[in-house]
Formats: C-alpha cells, structure tokens, sequence
DNA sequence: CGCAAGACTGAAAACGCTTTCATATCAAAG
DNA sequence: CTTTGATATGAAAGCGTTTTCAGTCTTGCG
C-alpha cells in the first residue's frame, strides 16, 4: 500500500532517452532538442514525476534550503525579520529552516551544527549575544552567515542593522529635549552587545551632549517581558526618572502600563519611548512613541544579501545599515 | 581554500575499519566491540568528522525535518503554535522548515510540492481555507500531515484544535447573561471554515439557547487586522449592538480601540469578548476577556501526534480536541 | 577439544540525481 | 561528397550514507 515513488529512471525508460536527458530537461538545459524535450515533459506529467530534492542535493551539493536561527518567533520584532526573510527566501527559491535559540549559546551552537549538517546552502543569525564559541563555528561554517537585527562586537560577520548608538541618541536627546534630566535607560540582559555596546553608548552620547552628569541608578537591566516592565514601576519612581528610553517594546508596554496602573500619567509626569516599532506600540494606550526601524526590511535585505553570498557575488559593502526614525506617537510629549 | 570535507570513508580508512562500522557507531548500533567502538570515537574527534545529512536522508529515505505551513509569522496566535511545534520537534530530533502561505491556496499548493520534493517526513498545517486541490494534495502525500488550530469541514485529516461551537457558544451565552440582546459577530472572512463552519454555529447556538431571534446585520465580515477592527465603530454602533463576539485578538483590540477612541465606554455601555488569548489581551486597556485556548500545546500535541504518525504507531484518537475556558478581564462585565 | 551460537565486521549494492566525457548527429561550408 | 564545428545524446562515475548479506571470530558448553 507505499506509494510508489517515480524516478528519473522511470521517466527515461518511459520516454526511450537516457537519464541524462531527462535531468537537462527538468533543469531548463537548453542543449535538448525541442522535439525530445516535449517528450520528455509529456512523460513527466503523465507519471506525475516529482525530482527528489534530498538526491538532488547530494548530487549537486547545493539543498535550496537556508537556516534561520531565531531567538523566539513569539517574539513580534524577530517575527517581523523572519517574515522578511521568508518572503525573499522564497522569491529566490529558498526554503528556511527556521529553529528557536532563546539565545542560549549551548543550544545556538548545537544548532547551528545539526543545520550544517543539513548542508544549508547559507545561514541567518539572529542573537545578540555573539560568544566565542559561536564565532568559532561561524568561521568553521563553508555556509556564508549573515546576522539580522544583531550585532557582534567583533564584526566578525556580514550583517544588516540600523545605527543603534545614533537611533538611541537620538530618542533621549528628544526626552532631554522636552526638559527631562533623570532618564531611566531600561534594557534587556547587559550582556548582549546590542544593549551594552550599542543603545547604552547611545544613550551616555545623549548625556554628554547635553551635560547631564550619567548615573547608573537609572540604568534598569531586566529580561524582555511584559511583566518584568510592570514591575518596574515602583523603583522608576523610586529613583526620581520622569522618562525612560526602553529597548523593547513588549518590555516598554508593560513599563508604560505599569506606571499607568500606578497612577503615574503617561506622557504628562512620565514619558516613554521604545525601540522596535512593532505593532504593539500602536495597539497600546497611550500609544507608545518608538524609534523606527525597517523591521521587514532588515530581514528582507540580510536573505538578498545571503543570496548573493551564496552566488559567490562580490559584495560591495558586507555590513549594511538601514535607515531608522523616530515616530512621536502619545508616550512623549 | 574550499573547506575540505571529511567523509565517512577518510574515518573508516584512519581507523582501519569498513564505513559499514564507522555508521554503526555513528548510529549507535550496539553491535560493536567496545574497543573498535573507541578507536573509531578518537578518529571522529581527531578529524571532526560531521555526518552529511543528506546523504543520510538519500541512503535511510528519512530527513529528519517536517514541513510547517503557517499564514504568517507574524501573526500571534500561529506564532505561539509554531513555538510549540518547534519545541517538541527539536525534542524529538526533528527540524522545520517554515513558510508562509498568506492562507493563499495556490500558494499553500506550490509549498506542500516543495516540501514534498524535499521529502519531509511529515507536515504541520495551520489555515483554514482547505480547497479541493489541497485536500487533493493532502492524499497525495506519503508524508503524514496534521491540521493544527486549525480546521477542515470534511475532516480528512488529523487534527488538533479546540471545540470552537461550544466555546463561542459559551462567550455569547456570557455575553447574554449581562443583559446584552444585540450582540454582533465580528469575524475574520466567512469562507474559512473556522468562521462560517464552527464560530458562527456556536454563535447562533447561544442565540437560540436564549430565545434570541438572528439578525444577519450583527454579523461583520472583515479582515484580520487592527485597522479593520479600529474602522468598525461606527457600523457597530449604527446596528445597535451592545456587545461583540470577535474572532481575532488583533481583530479585536481594532475594535475595542475604536470604541473607545469613539468615546464608547468599554465595557460599560459595549462588551467585548475576543477568541484568542494572545499576549495582547493583556496589552491593552481594558484587558480583554477572551476564550483561552492552550496555544502553546495545540503546536506541540499538534507535533507529537506528528511523531507517531511517522513512526507508524497506532494512534487512538486522529481529531484531538484540547480543552478551553474563559477568562474574565475588563472588556467584559 | 570440537562445535553450535552469538557477536563483530566488511564488501558491495542501493538511494535518485547531476555532471563529465565521449560519441553521434547534422547542417553548412568547401 | 567530405569536412567541420556546433548541437544532441548517452554511459558511467560520482555524491556520502545506510543496509543487507555473507562471512570471520569468539565463546560457552558438552
């Protein structure tokens, strides 16, 4: 009762040519006579012949297939690169193999593993917590890798991101801008680059260009939960913040509806501004005012640029940085 | 400088074996002596030698890697059943490849051909628009597939998802019991079978438990979106309705935000209940009351049922259904 | 000490395709 | 006609494993 698989060999058989001619048709050669080539495809259709890609990729060492390591796909903002991702994987005739890391560096290099040993023809990273032994697979990996919306201290990887360090700037210098001087600066783990290296310095830029002395009491280091955000409201107020740049907007709703629940109106005693633009910001009120950042787009050009690795293109420029903006929506002044 | 691949043979050859004995320790056949075992061990480490999966998938006819179709990441509610899949697909050595079909029927059709070509050993389906030429497909498919939160009116495959009758016909019934008469039926397109087949049978159900005429003006078709949800206000109120059954949690934060942005009290003067119980129900204000469904589970019993189907163990139960509830919030009096 | 029954191991045949290389065909040119 | 340079085709060698089948060793035991 199996189902009976049909092969190229069934195919020639049936069509008096030999394999070789069938494989030239089913991949567009053009040294097949127009004659033959008919056919062929007529033969094909009627044994409803579907090549093996797994045979295929063995014979030509290429699967069409990418790996996609994602922190969480739960997550709105990776969610949003994936979707990017996968929209121009398919485009070029990719499939993904998309696998959660929850950045755990042990799983991510386990991982990362078992996707090289699916003979990926190409890898993109998401995580911001690029470690040693990470790098060490990186360079190990025949795969090009390229990191989305993730950044590596040591640039050791092509990547596409925005400017964290002037985006963040940019946000507090407009809180500062609106007369704030305690400015909570509230991150996800400072162990990864993105938030240690990138939006803190940011942040201290900010600071500095305004001559505001940095204090690292209204520094908040917490995970990226809704609930770790709403339970930060009574050490805000505690430390004296009247505003607070927050890296994730998850993170940053439950801040805002933490001090709202606390009577702490928002934007008038308390001003917020987030970080990735999600949808969340707008379906949130007061609808949360963000830096903005091509979030499809990030995923969208980190697979182009992937592509073209893969093509053994030349590529200009191997770490790409897209525009970003900041939208003034009802969390700020 | 291509990276040089080492293969069983170079291992079989440095250990002084045949690859038949290199494979049996790489499988962990227990047929082999401990010491050849060892030797064999030391030589893999020495070389780093990695097992080429594809060629494993040609030679044992198995990938190790199941096909999930979802309409879009981005969406919560699937997003939280991918998690799951994943999850328990990594816990049983499983990898997934991921696309997105925009619940798009030739597009669902060409991605269910290639991951067929790519041989998975099984596949996850979410969408609820099974066409003839799907199911169709589905037949011809030596893969087994299941249908996670999701539905098909002739129930031609395995499935798991919750009772959506009763538990819609219980959210109205509540809806009912605070006084509420005009109540309106806020869903997604009615060609899904979710909608016009299961939430609209249950909605009608409650109506009629309770003596209350049908009135097809109560019944809003839109999208699936915020914004389509947010635009409803003013029809809602044109129709009189006092109270709406959403079938989207996104959907349904449009709503209540439009509402309210239309000075509408929420919940006071028009109840909300909504079907999903993403993380957005908690988002924003009021709370929203919702049906819960174990999001999280659906993917992963989803993926487990998967697992026996392609070990060919009997399974009693084909159609698993998990069970709901209601959560009270503040949308709801 | 002889022998049957395991326990181990290796040779070689798949698995279903791509690709190289050689050969065959053919039209145009001489 | 013969030659020549494309143009078409086929044979067969991989690609890197798993798996079957047939041994070859070891044991335990009478």
């Amino acid at each position: 009762m199996e189902k009976q698989t049909v092969t190229i060999y069934d195919v020639a058989r049936e069509a008096a040519v030999s394999m070789a001619t069938v494989s030239r048709v089913v991949n567009g050669n053009p040294n097949v006579k127009p004659a033959t080539r008919k056919k062929v495809l007529e033969v094909i259709d009627r044994l409803d012949y579907r090549p093996n890609a797994v045979a295929r990729g063995l014979a030509s060492k290429k699967t069409t297939t990418v790996g996609v390591i994602i922190p969480d796909v739960t997550n709105e903002y990776f969610a949003s690169l994936a979707r990017g991702i996968d929209d121009i994987a398919m485009m070029y005739k990719y499939n993904i193999i998309l696998t959660n890391s929850d950045e755990n560096g042990g799983k991510e290099v386990q991982v990362l593993n078992t996707l090289m040993a699916k003979q990926v023809d190409g890898i993109i990273f998401m995580g911001n917590r690029v470690t040693p032994e990470l790098r060490e697979e990186f360079k190990r990996s025949k795969a090009p890798i390229v990191l989305a919306g993730s950044v590596d201290d040591e640039k050791s990887q092509p990547s596409v991101n925005i400017d964290y360090v002037a985006a963040v700037a940019e946000a507090v210098k407009n809180l500062i801008d609106h007369g704030n001087q305690k400015i909570a600066f509230v991150s996800g783990p400072m162990d990864e680059a993105i938030n240690h290296d990138y939006r803190l310095k940011g942040y201290k830029k900010a600071l500095k260009d305004a001559n505001i002395a940095f204090d690292d009491k209204l520094i908040f280091e917490t995970d990226y939960t809704y609930k770790a955000g709403q339970a930060l409201e009574p050490a805000l107020t505690a430390a004296g913040a009247t505003a607070a740049f927050v890296g994730d907007d998850e993170l940053a709703a439950g801040v805002m509806n933490g001090l709202t629940d606390a009577n702490v109106a928002v934007p008038d005693t308390f001003e917020v501004i987030t970080s990735n633009d999600t949808k969340l910001t707008e379906l949130v009120r007061p609808k949360m005012s963000s830096i903005t950042q091509p979030l499809y787009d990030i995923g969208a050009v980190a697979m182009r640029l992937l592509t073209k690795l893969m093509n053994n293109e030349t590529v200009d420029e191997n770490t790409v940085i897209l525009p970003y903006g900041l939208m003034k929506r009802s969390s700020t002044k």
